[in-house]
DNA sequence: GGTGCTAGTGTAAGCGGTACCACCATTGGT
DNA sequence: ACCAATGGTGGTACCGCTTACACTAGCACC
């Protein structure tokens, strides 16, 4: 069961079984043969603690999510995944589930096991946190939190200027009154991206926003659908704060009877393949997931450190993606004025001619 | 940054840092506080993988599946993952990608990790592996492939069962050409699940049936989808594997102006969440998954092998869920038998009146 | 005042590998 | 014939931790 059963049985010692088993220096045919012999007959499997223990560095990376159910992170996570695989290492992948206890263990994991390096893609991220990263002088990268520091990288996603773009493209429609459909996560960015829809709201006088959250989830974005359609408020659009809460809004919506994009727009965010796949197809807004994915690869396994540098400051500016998920605001409000004059760059999605009158009977 | 140089800041031994870290024994007071000053201060983080090697035993479990993108596979997972934290456990996935050297490559991982129990959710499981496994000593849970033997459970989901009560209701509606939407999966148990629909489908005369296949993703199942439909072959329902692929087709469908359920019915398997919030909602077979999550973590964790004994024969017999992506075969299709007098359990789903005219004019 | 507990602590033997070093044959060069 | 490489192998000191065991006080009990 260990190394020294198997070079008992192969009668050599320890040392050639675990070059055979390694594949390291040089071992005569005969031997290794012996060797791979008793290695199967006895079923062996190398111990990887104790591999990792000796060796002392390790071959896997971490990643930590908030959500791995949301395709936004789980794409991140695929990428990661084959990336590291391509350079053999392994990957090993946390859920926070947006609870920062829940970070700091699993963080705390990844530190145990003294991981190459690691991946942190959450929302909910304490300073102090970061100087226990810091200190475990582990490769690390952030996505959206954090900032650069000694060995850590830090990518971004200018949040701020896609929602822009979202209000400013609904406002071209008509819209005026805006909802505005988050999730629960209590710490620093979530707020930070309420406060971004709040600011690019607060650009534009005529304009007024309601919100609502709830879990990141299907059923999560329905119910803060539901919260916010309850209090009377009656927006004309919709924003969501990412792609799967959009798709748990657009069931409310539908069971209440309530028309999209005729009767109300909604947008999602981060562009996810689903957005395409729900009905009516959400205009949303693309991140790069696998850029990112392959940019944290990157600084996490290069050995020159030249590009992890370069990354150290990447913002990735979001584009605009048009489905059929928006339209002009109902008549009867307020005029519209009706040109995208806002020069922002648009990705036409595969959007197909406005679709009329698909919501089920009540 | 080890126990030693602890040791040395606080003037005590290793063994007592050790105690002090995992709690054990009796430690005096104020040595426990110098203790985890040093610690504190030395921001010293145990290696993990000494403390798995020393130990001996592991407190983490594996869970390998297939594609861990699909809600089906996660769902199971996340109940894994709380029910083994709840008993302080830790868990680590693999994906292997329906691929079956990924298979191999995560078992081996899994056997070397020396974790305390396995779970092993994929369709593709050659009989070597199974006695590796076997002999690996590592119990072990296999959801729908393998036989239980020495330490492994085994679930199993009637599979087939699913198919003929989702036939039948096809039947019942008065469909008689049918299409069979699957997955890549070279090996076994999905090509098992192909011959269960041809099975389902002979033993009533009338019927008939062609199948297509490709990723188990959202795109693959559009992708089979236009397979299917792209050689003349006209089914007025589709029965897909499961209900990532569904809604793969329901775009498919919706985008050359398919009406469904009027001009064709749609079923999924699995009754993921996502089956409810797609339009239209899915008629779709409910397999259990929070119960498999538990079974597996009470066969994997419990301290008594009583429960898994039990276990190790567990056959689950999924039910049909109707929803609205079904409905009678369109007229000019052969008489139809709209009873259903199969007298299955079927569950009655959100289903709401039937709904009309809602594809996209092309 | 021994004897037997118990709480609190130190010592050191592994856990299963890795990798450095030593050693022994062969070679081949001079 | 001698020495230096070189291929092939064994010996063994760690890696950082857990844990059995030994030891020391302190205290209650005959």
């Amino acid at each position: 069961m260990n190394l020294k059963h198997v070079a008992l049985q192969a009668r050599v010692s320890t040392a050639t079984v675990s070059r055979v088993v390694n594949d390291t220096r040089f071992v005569e045919k005969s031997t290794r043969a012996r060797v791979v012999k008793a290695i199967e007959e006895l079923k062996y499997h190398p111990n990887l603690h104790a591999r990792s223990l000796a060796g002392g560095k390790s071959r896997t990376i971490g990643v930590i999510a908030s959500n791995l159910e949301n395709p936004f992170f789980f794409d991140i996570y695929k990428i990661i995944e084959s990336d590291a695989h391509s350079r053999g290492y392994e990957v090993m992948a946390a859920n926070t589930d947006y609870r920062s206890e829940q970070l700091i263990a699993s963080l705390r994991l990844m530190i145990g096991r003294r991981v190459a390096g690691l991946a942190v893609i959450v929302s909910e991220m304490a300073p102090e946190l970061m100087d226990e990263l810091n200190d475990a002088r582990i490769p690390v990268v952030f996505y959206d939190v954090g900032t650069p520091r000694g060995n850590v990288t830090n990518i971004r996603v200018n949040y701020r200027r896609g929602i822009e773009k979202v209000v400013d493209y609904l406002y071209s429609l008509g819209h005026r009154r805006l909802g505005f459909i988050g999730h629960h996560a209590i710490l620093g960015p979530i707020n930070e991206r309420i406060k971004a829809v709040m600011d690019a709201v607060a650009r534009i006088p005529s304009l007024e926003v309601r919100t609502a959250a709830d879990a990141d989830t299907l059923e999560g974005g329905r119910q803060a659908a539901r919260q916010l359609l309850s209090n009377g408020y009656e927006p004309t659009a919709i924003i969501c704060v990412n792609d799967v809460t959009a798709v748990g809004a657009l069931r409310e919506l539908r069971e209440r009877g309530i028309r999209v994009p005729q009767d109300m727009s909604v947008t999602g965010f981060d562009n996810v393949k689903l957005s395409e796949f729900c009905y009516p197809a959400l205009t949303t807004v693309h991140i790069p997931r696998e850029q990112i994915g392959h940019i944290i690869c990157e600084s996490l396994m290069s050995k020159s450190g030249k590009w992890a540098a370069a990354a150290a400051g990447i913002v990735i500016d979001p584009e605009l993606v048009l489905r059929d998920s928006t339209g002009p605001a109902p008549p009867g409000e307020p005029a519209a004025n009706q040109a995208n004059g806002k020069g922002d760059t648009l990705v036409e999605g595969t959007r197909r001619p406005a679709v009329r009158g698909c919501a089920p009977a009540r």
